[in-house]
RNA sequence: GGGGAUAUAGCUCAGUUGGUUUUAGAGCGUCCGCCUGAUAAGCGGGAGGUCGGUGGUUCGAGUCCACCUAUCCCCA
């Protein structure tokens, strides 16, 4: 039987109860068994970098994940529940660096790689089982003992045959680039790492330098930069052919440089000897700022084109080092340029460059300038504030420095891809937009990393004929291991151990080494659908579970990780799209709409939230909002759902309290549909929408549609059906109306079936408390088949109905408050004008109507004489093709029509009238004829009904206006001395005497709706006594019990009721 | 520089193929009033908008087109 509901709920204590029950239970895994027979289902999850915490933004993916699994559970489909932890990359070295108090590669170095690997493996175990925790604690039902992680040797080696496919195409390459490098971490940093959080605003000494003319005594271009130390490798300078330069003389010089440049670069007076064009100055020969270097000795140093060149900033002439700058190289490679690389991974120069060598480039630009000035050609220093990039963890100022990183091939690839991606279904939809013009303009694919903790990338390029192989499994480098074998065997395929294995060269034969790089980790997470399906052992149930139905992830970056990824590995492995559905969505802010950061102290930790505003709370927030908006996420944009659901828990509240007070038992006498009351047909058809707008949502994967129809059921539920319906549930001496137990009982029961992919564990409490513990039901909501429609219950024209009492209602309410006239007050006559369809709707509800308002009578009319003023609104729609031009000028000869002329097109007549001399015939499918504008009454309207209330008191209606507030005050009263809603009491009053002859003649009314047995004179004892002013009539009630009954209230259910 | 998105009330957003709204809506917030023995609810009303700007198409534009501006995302 029921258990007593508490009239408030801590949602953090609800939800711990029922994941103890879960687990109790078994419950996933009793789902699981039902279904394992099902259709499948295939979805596949994003993995979660396992190196930290959640935050609350990663509650929104997971709440989507897990709804919709959930979703097609109810369905009885097959599901594979696989979560996904996120493992390798340079990520977690960071955070293990911190740990270790690590500097540098270095430290790293000596403390071992092996043990740095470990290290880095524990800090993945230790946050995926908190990330595990953290997500049960969200509801979110995944078979957590079979989770996979990217470091896996299956993982890796997927990739490894992936890696080989890509070489058997020849898409694998070595290639050189100058990338951004932390010289303290001693790695590239990739732009994407740059962009999040990964500039700072510096000051630089820049230099601008004299490059003498070569064949041209006494003249030299002037040259710009903010990195000194990159002179030392400048082979070229840069103009714009079509910008505008000028020769200018300063004593016995003459420089170069663009005409804008020069007020702000020259210092002191200068004389202008001509301009010329840009192209003129092309191919000009210079000497370069430091020849005297070896490594550039005998670098011709030419002026080139670049339309790149500006003129708002420097001189005009830009210095060109393609070893020290990623468009630098690039016009190197244009123009085939020198390639000077000073600096090692440290930022140290090379040995060779003379008096720079072993010294820091981020250190020498006194050294450079007083070289230049040694020389005669240091023009002049200035300081220059910049926004100039930092590593993202150390904050060490990035050189750039060229590198050889190994890449592939996207030149026609691309394409094959671009193909494959059309073929899924992109929500948003412009994210199909966005992937192929990603996939249109990404270089080629950078997949290697000069650090430890990753992907061993298989690539063995043999130093002595310059072969490349490329490994695609473990047991094929077994076969090709020539040495080191046995120091590999056992362990996973990492670094420092698999490093030992030689391969003999499929070329020469010579023994080559594997390189040292490690992989980028969205290879890591592209190979998901293969790895994790088994596709090297078990190609059936990989073809069964391949492609995934659905993904969700944050947008996010994705287009150019995650969703890349997948769509590149996937079309290159079988030319199959991985997934055939994508939903992406918007990211978490906090509630000023700014991003949150852990530094900026704005973030929110899953855990904080958890406890704070439950996890429904979240999961309710997260499945109403629009995916591809932003959330601003906070405690105060939590109570608007907690309301919903607060609602909701007061109506099964109620549904109980009395059930339990009346014995009611679900099913004990049926009533069939056709002997149902108005209202509950009218409650089964509203479920019977939601129902149908549920299995359309989760079927369109549009959960926010739902959540905002259940919120709007929710409330029609609570504020109007059992509103309207408590007195059939609240009889004073007898069990309530069965056919309104019945009724409620299916909605709720049906409502938290509904619910319970979005909000699983409050759906549970209630399931659990209405259905579970009858005989024969499923043990858990999660047990029950998704709600299915009711063809029966069907009825739009009831719903309309009630749709057109509700305003009737609403506007009546208006009405009484323009009117200054409280609703305890009752009115004598309420007068509602409408047309005679509504009219015949309106007369089947007059009961519910008058006790909603509180009026005697309700008179319907379809006259509005002498209540209103008819008013023309002209159909344009209508009027504009028959008129064109003149509608406008029709219109307002239409609004100007006296009422008579109105009164007869209502009426349906056509009558004819003057419209710029001519006589055109006018019907109501012209001009729209509304009533309106009251008349000294009070009286409201809107487009179909006019209400008008009698505000003239009798004394009876204002001896019933003191009664009910009597009532009013009574209840209050009960309540404060905590009574129990079934106590019957006494009630002692001391009143004005137009007071008492009120009560006297109400008597019978106060005492029923109090449950009082005896309104008697204040005297003697009372639990509990307070002064009232009543409508200004000053009175003294007291209350006390006469039984102390319990909640029961007499025997079970009887029938009928009067 | 290229691609994509957005621009409507203090905030967050709806507004369906242009037309029953000439008086542009909702939620939140705010102010006033009301209702309530299931209610951490609910109801009515007030204040608050030149629908980013300009031009165009049309009898008619928040809605369609062009340009501009601003913000965001992706790429270069």
């Amino acid at each position: 039987m029921y258990r007593d509901v508490p009239p408030t709920f801590s949602l953090p204590e609800l939800e711990r109860r029922i994941l103890a029950f879960w687990k109790e239970h078994d419950t996933f895994n009793k789902l699981r068994r039902k279904n394992e027979n099902g259709p499948r289902w295939s979805f596949i999850d994003g993995p979660i970098t396992a190196n930290n915490l959640m935050g609350v933004h990663h509650a929104w993916g997971r709440t989507y994940k897990d709804a919709y699994q959930r979703y097609h559970s109810m369905l009885g489909q097959h599901l594979r529940y696989q979560n996904g932890f996120d493992c390798q990359g340079l990520w977690v070295e960071v955070e293990v660096e911190k740990e270790l108090g690590f500097k540098s590669k270095r430290d790293i170095e000596e403390y071992g790689i092996d043990r740095f690997v470990e290290a880095c493996k524990a800090r993945v175990i230790k946050f995926s089982k908190r990330q595990a925790e953290q997500s049960i604690r969200l509801g979110y039902w995944m078979d957590w003992d079979n989770s996979y992680y990217t470091m896996s040797d299956e993982n890796n080696y997927t990739i490894w045959h992936f890696l080989k496919k890509c070489h058997d195409r020849g898409f694998i390459y070595a290639g050189h680039d100058v990338m951004p490098w932390c010289p303290r971490c001693g790695t590239a940093i990739s732009d994407q790492e740059i962009v999040t959080e990964g500039y700072q605003e510096l000051t630089h000494t820049s230099v601008t330098a004299k490059f003498p003319l070569v064949g041209r005594p006494g003249e030299s271009l002037l040259v710009w930069t903010t990195t000194p130390w990159t002179l030392t490798a400048n082979v070229a300078a840069a103009v714009h052919p079509e910008l505008t330069y000028l020769a200018v003389k300063q004593g016995d010089e003459t420089f170069y440089l663009a005409k804008a440049c020069a007020e702000r670069t020259l210092k002191n007076e200068y004389a202008v000897l001509r301009e010329l064009p840009g192209s003129e100055l092309l191919g000009w020969a210079y000497s370069g700022p430091f020849d005297e270097l070896p490594p550039v000795a005998g670098v011709e140093h030419r002026v080139i084109a670049w339309d790149e060149v500006t003129e708002e900033e420097g001189t005009g002439i830009v210095h060109i080092a393609p070893g020290c700058g990623k468009e630098d190289f690039a016009l190197g490679k244009q123009f085939s340029l020198a390639v000077i690389a000073p600096i090692d991974e440290n930022g140290l120069f090379a040995e060779d460059f003379g008096p720079f060598a072993g010294k820091h480039a981020s250190h020498v630009p006194e050294d450079v300038f007083a070289s230049l000035k040694n020389k005669g050609r240091l023009y002049r220093t200035q300081k220059y504030s910049h926004r100039y990039p930092v590593c993202w963890r150390c904050k060490t100022e990035l050189l750039f420095r060229l590198v050889d990183e190994w890449f592939i091939d996207m030149s026609t690839l691309r394409y094959e891809i671009m193909e494959v991606t059309k073929r899924i279904t992109w929500m948003p939809s412009y994210g199909l937009d966005h992937e192929l013009d990603w996939l249109k303009n990404m270089g080629d694919w950078c997949i290697s990393k000069k650090r430890f903790w990753g992907l061993a990338l298989p690539i063995y390029p043999c130093q002595k004929c310059g072969n490349v192989d490329v490994i695609g499994s473990e047991t094929e480098l077994e076969q090709r291991a020539i040495e080191g074998w046995e120091q590999f065997a056992g362990h996973s395929p990492h670094r420092p151990w698999v490093d030992a294995v030689k391969i003999g060269c499929s070329k020469c034969g010579s023994p080559v080494s594997r390189i040292k790089d490690v992989g980028n980790p969205w290879l890591d997470a592209g190979i998901v659908p293969y790895s994790t399906l088994n596709y090297r052992h078990d190609r059936e149930y990989w073809n069964n579970w391949f492609p995934a139905e659905f993904i969700t992830e944050s947008l996010q970056g994705q287009f150019r990780n995650w969703f890349y990824s997948l769509l590149a590995m996937s079309t290159v492995m079988e030319n199959r799209e991985p997934f055939k559905r994508v939903l992406g969505h918007a990211q978490v802010r906090d509630l000023k709409g700014e991003e949150m950061h852990k530094s900026k102290g704005n973030a929110i930790w899953f855990d904080d939230a958890a406890e704070k505003m439950g996890a429904e709370t979240m999961r309710w927030l997260y499945c109403r909002q629009n995916p591809y908006t932003n959330l601003n996420f906070g405690y105060e944009a939590a109570e608007e759902p907690l309301r919903h659901l607060t609602t909701l828990w007061n109506t099964y509240k109620f549904f109980v309290t009395y059930a339990k007070i009346d014995g009611f038992v679900p099913g004990s006498s049926p009533v069939p549909y056709d002997r149902l009351d108005r209202m509950d047909r009218w409650i089964l058809a509203r479920l019977n929408q939601l129902i149908a707008d549920a299995r359309r949502a989760f079927d369109g994967f549009s959960v926010m549609n739902f959540v905002h129809a259940a919120e709007r059921f929710i409330d029609d539920l609570s504020n109007w059906y059992v509103r309207r319906c408590r007195d059939r549930f609240r009889q004073a001496d007898q069990a309530g109306d069965p056919a309104a137990y019945e009724t409620l009982y299916t909605v709720l029961s049906t409502t938290v079936r509904l619910l319970a992919p979005v909000i699983p564990m409050f759906a549970e409490e209630l399931y659990q408390n209405l259905v579970a513990w009858r005989e024969g039901e499923p043990e858990s909501v999660h047990l029950t088949p998704y709600p299915e429609e009711t063809p029966e219950w069907e009825d739009a024209a009831l719903v309309a109905d009630m749709a057109l009492v509700r305003n009737v209602v609403e506007i009546a309410l208006a009405a009484r408050n323009a009117a200054k006239i409280k609703v305890r007050q009752p009115l004598a006559v309420m007068t509602v004008v409408t047309d005679p369809s509504a009219i015949k709707t309106l007369e089947m509800n007059r009961q519910v109507i008058a006790e909603e308002l509180n009026v005697k009578r309700i008179v319907f009319t379809d006259s509005a004489e002498g209540l209103t003023t008819r008013v023309a609104k002209p159909v344009f729609r209508a009027l504009g093709p028959r008129f064109g031009k003149d509608a406008n000028a029709v219109g307002n000869i239409l609004r100007a029509l006296d009422q008579d002329t109105l009164a007869r097109i209502a009426a349906g007549e056509t009558v004819t009238i003057p419209v710029n001399g001519k006589h055109e015939q006018i019907s109501s499918e012209l001009v729209e004829v509304v009533t309106a504008s009251p008349q000294g009454m009070s009286v409201i309207s809107d487009k179909q009904v006019t209400v008008a209330l009698d505000t003239n008191l009798s004394d009876e209606l204002v001896d019933e206006g003191f009664a009910r507030e009597i009532v009013n005050k009574i209840q209050n009263m009960r309540k404060e001395a905590d009574f129990n809603v079934s106590d019957r009491i006494t009630v002692g009053y001391s009143v004005s005497p137009r007071l008492a002859r009120a009560i006297d003649s109400c008597r019978t009314y106060i005492m029923k709706e109090t449950l009082a047995r005896e309104l008697v004179p204040l005297e003697g004892e009372w639990e509990h006594r307070s002064e009232w002013s009543v409508n200004g009539e000053p009175a003294e009630l007291g209350v006390r019990r006469t039984t102390q009954s319990g909640l029961a209230n007499g025997g079970g259910m009887q029938d009928g009721r009067t």
